[in-house]
DNA sequence: GCAAAAGTGTTAACCCTACACCCATGC
DNA sequence: GCATGGGTGTAGGGTTAACACTTTTGC
């Protein structure tokens, strides 16, 4: 077979082609809710271009890597963070979308918990930003970003990705309105907790072990978004801030899912 | 900025970068419904790798275009086909995945009626095979398959996509039959009737003009798989072959599908 | 006690499913 | 006529949406 590249050790472009390439990157779209908001993770560009614009975690993938394990391998990079489940947005390929020369770029999403946001150390320049007040974003970022806000909507109705959103012990009402800010919608209240304790995949923690909240590390935020001040809220707490019965809580729980998906039973909301 | 490549004009190989570069190749996944059969367009490879064998359309991305333009241009460069539409399917990066060098391919489908398949001279090679009955593949064009066919199951539940393809005019039992095989499942006659004439997105097509059928230049499929003979299936001659009543003629009222999206009334079947 | 938030129950409208029945066509 | 395939109607069960009522908590 004939060859269409060479390296040449010691050139100061030691990789030839006999035709143009282009480069490739990965990109990850990081969702987490806390606060009562969604965000998403970005990076602050440290060099050109964009330098000091924001820009989501991602960089260029490597020979010996999948795009998918490129994806995770950057982030983990740059933000420590490991999701449980990264999944592939799109390809963006304008031809003019990096200035450096013709890049097209992988996009992932994924969706973590509050609590996985947690060490990480040469990410100084990571934040978390609410997803109606991000700042101006590099190269074609703003358009990923729509484009996986629109996809985590059309997702959510067929998978549990809300639970992926929420710390491992969470309330009804939290989740709804985790999923009236995601669907840009309201619903009944009551009928919510119907629906979706109807679909068996939630289980409630009962009240004398919900009580042990003290005992059950919480782990500070890592990233603040820049006028943030981190919050502890326990169960207690938020019970002092205003009034009203407390929420029970419940626990996702992922084996009854696991099951369901096998049997063919097909989740929906 | 600091350049990372550089062209030297006359060089065995003119395209030099500082790191190492992957290619990025496309490909396309045509199914078209002909003949009460799913069907997929393979192209014969003349070359190596993987000559003999059969493969997706498809080719190298050129600098001057986004991945979906280059989808298409191979497509209509092989094959001579130019869908309405093509919608991504996803990224296929496996790093041993062509034995030439490192390629990345960004995967396509489409859905094109019968009628369309016409013309197209470079395309000595190319055959429609029923999607249960596919040879051998080239690269990892099974696993792309795989992934194509599931989405299309997936996908066909939110949007009309069996409309594009059938042809033109086609009857309900015909539709029903294309859900049936897709789908992998068997519906009430019916109540599938019923449900999509409710959906108000088909229109029946008046019998004198039903009638008027040899007018309708019909095109010859260009394309067939091996041990195929062209059959022509007009109305009159549906209705010589077996017994029954005939079934009317309705067309895809592409304008009202396209208001209801507008309204945000969603589809679904 | 009062307001606010969470949890439970009820009813009526709607939709989906499974049929029964009728129409048109070839032999 | 009879078998085959297409088109229309209807009754019953299940699901959902809308709302009333009760419980728990802070002030």
């Amino acid at each position: 077979m004939e060859k269409n590249c060479r390296y040449v050790a010691g050139a100061p472009f030691p990789y030839q082609y006999k035709y143009e390439h282009m480069a490739v990157t990965t990109d990850c779209i990081i969702f987490t809710y806390d606060e009562r908001t969604l965000k998403v993770l970005l990076i602050l560009r440290g060099g050109e271009p964009y330098k000091g614009c924001w820009a989501f975690p991602g960089g260029f993938l490597r020979m010996d890597e999948t795009a998918r394990e490129g994806a995770l391998r950057e982030l983990r990079e740059e933000t420590a963070l490991v999701p449980e489940a990264i999944r592939e947005l799109g390809v963006f390929s304008a031809v003019d979308r990096d200035p450096r020369e013709r890049v097209i770029t992988v996009a992932y999403y994924a969706l973590v918990k509050p609590s996985a946001v947690v060490g990480g150390d040469d990410a100084a320049d990571a934040a978390w930003f609410p997803v109606d007040h991000l700042p101006e974003l590099a190269f074609d970022h703003r358009q990923i970003f729509a484009a996986a806000m629109e996809r985590l909507r059309r997702d959510i109705h067929f998978e549990p990705l809300g639970f992926d959103l929420l710390d491992e012990r969470f309330t009804i009402p939290d989740l709804q309105r985790l999923y009236e800010i995601i669907l840009g919608t309201q619903f009944d209240r009551r009928n919510f907790q119907r629906k979706i304790l109807a679909s068996g995949i939630l289980e409630e923690i009962p009240m004398p072990e919900a009580l042990g909240e003290e005992e059950c590390e919480r782990s500070v935020p890592r990233f603040m978004s820049m006028d943030d001040v981190p919050v502890e809220k326990s169960r207690v707490e938020q019970a002092k801030k205003r009034p009203g019965r407390l929420a029970s809580l419940f626990r996702f729980k992922k084996e009854k899912y696991a099951e369901m998906k096998r049997e063919g039973d097909k989740y929906e909301f």
